[in-house]
DNA sequence: CAAGTATATACGCATTTGCTCATATATTAA
DNA sequence: TTAATATATGAGCAAATGCGTATATACTTG
């Protein structure tokens, strides 16, 4: 987000979207199963503990926001992220996270 | 998200909800008005163009996730960003959103 | 205290979204 | 072609969420 200009509506509308398409768990999951690679429906199935229709579902969500990409292997369908600034993202809330969790943990052990 | 341990379930649910928070235009709006510095209710409002009870709503959900911080001076409220990492993650989504459609551009306008 | 202003919240409604179950669509193999 | 396997999708339901209207709360001033 330009700190020059502000962002159109529809242009927010796309940024929303983008953060929308993160704010479910099962997707986290999904995109954390792929950090070290690609893996098809099955693996990730089993791999984040969902049913093989809801997982499938939320690959077409991460595909239609373009975080992930396919290929297809016969009759197995393989996914990867496809966006190199997911893992940043990641990354970048992940540390937020830790370091309120941090600051959390000082105030229910003050120093004194 | 750190690639080295997957994050637990509750933890998950924290950073999608980081996300959730972020996935409202309306919220997006606000953070960007505020890119410069705090202000109050009633210019949010005005500058928003939404109604004073949804940008209080949208206040008070980003207050609760600590991406707002709130001052009190007689019988105004100033709100300003408090989370810095908000900043760094809005640009990140925002040059991967340029990218995407100069990409799109190239593609509407080939060079052959 | 009464009136006025700034902000927050309760309520109800409409929309969106995630989930499950069942089924459809490939693709391969017999 | 038939059966089996992997993946995608349609239908329906329940929960979450955003918004507007009206009202409540807090603070200031006369």
């Amino acid at each position: 987000m330009p700190r020059s200009q502000p962002l159109n509506d529809q242009a927010l509308e796309i940024v929303a979207r983008r953060f929308a398409v993160l704010a479910e768990p099962m997707r986290l999951r999904l995109i954390q199963a792929l950090f070290d690679g690609e893996k098809n429906v099955t693996e990730l199935t089993v791999l984040t503990g969902g049913t093989q229709a809801n997982i499938s579902r939320h690959l077409q969500t991460l595909i239609a926001a373009h975080i992930l990409a396919r290929r297809k292997d016969g009759l197995q369908v393989f996914y990867r992220i496809s966006d190199p600034t997911i893992p940043k993202l990641c990354e970048l809330v992940c540390g937020s996270l830790e370091k309120s969790l941090k600051k959390q943990a000082g105030h229910l052990n003050p120093s004194r």
